[in-house]
DNA sequence: GCCATGACGTTCC
DNA sequence: GGGAACGCCATGG
């Protein structure tokens, strides 16, 4: 297993309780900016033993996203909830007040709608 | 070794 | 605000 991978799932583990993270920002504290896809692909390879809390993470929009596994966007959502993450009518988690924020110190503030903007590219 | 796909993100129209 | 396009990379065929 490569020790991006590792690093990954480590981040993920370190998200609090009641939190969530975006794949992005998971990404971005694992040293691999802007690779949201690999760790999504990182998050699908992951096994039980890991005991990582993939339930955490969600995309840029806060929703859940779904993957092959029939029915595991309910039990994201009910360990979520168990938590005492709140969501939306929609279905959505409101970002704003659940993201997680590794160095939030004292101005929860810092990053209000979207997750980062580390490559300001986008040609198109 | 090339091609297609995927638990995603951001920007432009 | 919604949709489309491009990106980056690992994995499998």
């Amino acid at each position: 297993m490569n020790v991006t991978y590792e690093r990954i799932y480590a981040v993920v583990n370190r998200i609090p309780k009641g939190r969530v993270a975006t794949y992005g920002q998971i990404a971005l504290l694992a040293g691999i900016p802007g690779q949201a896809r690999r760790v999504g692909y990182a998050l699908s390879a992951l096994t039980e033993e890991r005991r990582v809390a993939w339930h955490r993470v969600v995309n840029a929009r806060g929703e859940i996203s779904l993957r092959a596994e029939p029915g595991a966007g309910e039990l994201q959502r009910a360990m979520l909830e168990a938590e005492g993450v709140v969501f939306g009518r929609d279905g959505r988690i409101p970002l704003a007040r659940v993201l997680w924020q590794p160095s939030a110190p004292a101005s929860p503030r810092v990053r209000r709608g979207r997750a980062s903007r580390a490559r300001p590219r986008g040609r198109r």
